[in-house]
DNA sequence: GAGATCGTTTCCACTGGGCGGCAGTTCCGG
DNA sequence: CCGGAACTGCCGCCCAGTGGAAACGATCTC
């Protein structure tokens, strides 16, 4: 179709979702010019994947002409089942799990080789976390994460280890070898901490929840100030995952 | 670009977007033909377009060979922000009210000329509604519904009453006259009510969340069984409205 | 107030990605 | 076993899409 495209044989499929991936929840609003930017695209082609998604309601335009994602996107986006029976089979136990501790309530699944956050329960006076829904977390530094990958298979270790375990805070596990003996405690113990390892006064407690076959299906867990004393929260935190996992089913 | 086209004129972009408008919440997963027939393309163009948006994480297909939406529109749509903020701020109330009345609670926007549904809490022993998140409710019928319409500008009436007011059950109001009627007594009151006007068997009692300029920002309803005194639930849904409207700002 | 810079909007000559029919294959129900 | 429906792979043709350039608007600095 083109006349001269700068990335042949790249279609106007991949470019319109393009537009789409510059957002994040880092920046949820947009000018042209920034989109044009992250998404590789020349301003005039960006401009008119722009148009399109504007007239079907998938991006809406700011009054300061910043653009961000429409409803109809949320619309659809609802439809994906992996987090549809999961979140509200879990949502009466978080708000349990919230007013018994008062702390930070997430709700995780793998997706690819991160933690996505698909549910949050938090409150102005819990610690401050930087997690969002829709948000990603790293699978060796946080306690959902850890929850989740003790129970994944080996291979998942072994490519978010090759990937490298970039340090978050000091006390993060950069080393494989430790991280592996980590996990196999988290296997015993059924728990996952993680002690100031992504957020310097932060510590969190997790489980997984798991399907029949023993296969996890997401992480919950707690985050709380480091003061807090978080291996008293894991009875609950594992009665709540445990929980959740029979009403999914 | 293409050699033949039945529909000149119409963007790649349509038609990949037409593909995602297939799916809904009473068809969650589609066959190929299912979609080729739903957004009116061919085969062959459907399953071009379902390609590429399997390779980017959009659609996946099932064992079966259906396909349904994938995480990554879940991810991008979180980041709307219309109900973002509303739903973190809304979530503890309305699970106050539901363990204060241990019925269904939905948190509904309006989206065109609908409410749509943003969240919801039921459990199995509440009235069972077909209302789903990211579902639509007709204006007219739902408490929900009433409580946008009433404080929203009258050109909204008038376009839902120009596009007519199914009769959902024999309750259901079907004359405009009638609606406005309806409509300035819930100005007065503060509260819609639905009487088995949406599903027999079924009653609510809504309450608008304002901004502070007045204008509609979502309603706020709970769900009941037909025995059950409505009237009565109204200062909870009004006070938990209250609440809302003030948390997020 | 003028010039510089950046962002946005509009236009259009050129062309290659997209079109969808068709043939072949697979699956399923009677 | 057969027929119908669904799915898969292919490809000649052409018009929708490309993106650079020019113009315009907004903002900032001197």
């Amino acid at each position: 179709m083109a006349g001269r495209t700068k990335n042949p044989g790249q279609s106007v499929s991949r470019r319109l979702l393009a537009v789409l991936d510059s957002f994040d929840v880092a920046h949820p609003a947009l000018t042209l010019t920034e989109i044009a930017r992250r998404s590789g695209l020349p301003v005039s082609t960006a401009r008119r994947l722009i148009t399109e998604l504007r007239e079907w309601g998938g991006l809406e335009r700011l009054d300061d002409g910043r653009y961000r994602i429409g409803m109809r996107l949320w619309t659809i986006g609802t439809l994906a089942p992996q987090q549809r029976g999961l979140r509200a089979a879990a949502l009466p136990y978080m708000h349990d799990l919230y007013q018994a501790t008062q702390e930070n309530i997430q709700l995780t699944v793998l997706d690819g080789t991160s933690a996505l956050c698909i549910e949050k329960i938090s409150s102005a006076r819990a610690v401050p976390t930087l997690t969002q829904i829709g948000g990603r977390l790293p699978l060796h530094a946080t306690g959902v994460g850890k929850a989740i990958l003790a129970f994944s298979g080996p291979e998942l270790l072994a490519e978010v280890a090759a990937a490298g375990l970039p340090r978050m805070t000091p006390n993060t596990i950069t080393r494989p070898g430790v991280l592996a003996a980590a996990l196999a405690e988290v296997r015993a113990t059924g728990v996952a901490y993680s002690f100031e390892e992504m957020t310097l006064g932060a510590v969190s407690v997790a489980a997984p929840i798991l399907r029949l076959d023993g296969s996890v299906r997401a992480a919950l867990g707690i985050v709380a100030h480091s003061r807090a004393a978080v291996d008293r929260l894991a009875p609950a935190v594992r009665t709540a995952a445990l929980g959740i996992a029979r009403s999914v089913g």
